[in-house]
DNA sequence: GTGGTCTAGACCACG
DNA sequence: GTGGTCTAGACCACC
């Protein structure tokens, strides 16, 4: 992910990028993610962006900011446990909801989709 | 769907609202669409707005435009079936990888999106 | 030539067809033309805008309008050649100016027409 | 280019004087494009219509946008290279389309343009 | 600062 | 009547 998709704002890519990653296991509850100016000059990104990612993972509980020492995931497994639910709800929801608003039926959607899955393999 | 998602464009939302209707039957191919004047006090948005919704849906070829007449709905049911399956498609793909993305099995998702739809039945 | 192209006004495509149609000897100099009724309903159009076509045409002296008899192609052949040249050398003109702002030179354009009137055949 | 002709579209002749000086090399790849305001105060039109020019660059993927900073000529080539092919080749299947339909035969296209080029040197 | 969107109201060509 | 275009001015999100 070096790259940013144009039609949503980039913070929002940022924050969810590291609740990916923290899902994902790349980053363990209580490590240190890099500061925003690593973050930014590593992306490309204007520092100011990172920050708003930031506050934004802040304000969810997600990351805890030291001042002065950095920013830490947080040690709070089922805030995270949370997020990636609420997140993958949110996506699914509006998913199933457009495709339903095409005139597809369930079956045919739940066919659709494992044929994307199968895909992405 | 009286009124709008604050989130999304109108234009996009009233372009999105018509071919629906056009993939779900309610209108039929060769069938003329509200003017753009009429479509707009219906809706209460600015006629510009409107109108940028089907010049979008002329350039996608759904829409035939015949002046000093009217909008018709393509004869052409292939572009309409085609664009019905491409929202589906970028809908479903989007929708898979961001899961994917949080982790999560191509089991899972199935399962999740199930009980999504039988929510919503 | 049933269809006509949107962005050019229908009245105007009317006209030129005439016009063709006599420089290429379907319509020899006296003839009779089809009424503007005639052809409006032979080419699925709005009288009105057949009128305004004749109207066009006649205001060039290519068309005699004699009234309750019909239209008559001039028997004035140099204003037809006239009309032939000049609409020739204006999408010339037009045609050359564009390539040329598109950088192209002198060699490739011949080049490029050559082409093109080849694939036409 | 300081004015506009007046039977085309503004917007249309904003974008296309921006493709023609790409594919002159007036603009480079990667270039940063003037914002829609300077560009709008410049040539004395309201900024919309300027936006609505490049909202269509960016469509065609000729020009890249990036939120805040402002509008970035493509670096893909090809994209530029094809742009100007099938905007020449357009306009040379119109020409040639038409003038065969005045009746003229290849040669005389192939003279008739060579005397134009020459005229225009 | 940038671009994206929307409103309001106007004018024109076309049918 | 229709759609196409343009201006003017406003608000927003983003960087």
């Amino acid at each position: 992910m070096t790259d940013f998709d144009t039609n949503k704002p980039i913070y929002q890519q940022i924050a969810e990028d590291i609740l990916k990653k923290a899902v994902r296991g790349e980053i363990l509850p209580g490590d240190r993610i890099p500061s925003a100016r690593e973050y930014a000059s590593q992306k490309l990104v204007n520092p100011n962006t990172v920050v708003r990612a930031f506050q934004d993972l802040e304000r969810e509980g997600l990351v805890v900011v030291k001042r002065g020492l950095g920013n830490y995931l947080t040690t709070d497994t089922t805030r995270l446990e949370d997020a990636r639910f609420q997140l993958a709800q949110k996506t699914l929801i509006q998913c199933a909801k457009d495709l339903r608003e095409l005139g597809y039926t369930t079956k045919q959607i739940q066919q659709l989709l494992s044929q994307q899955l199968e895909v992405m393999k």
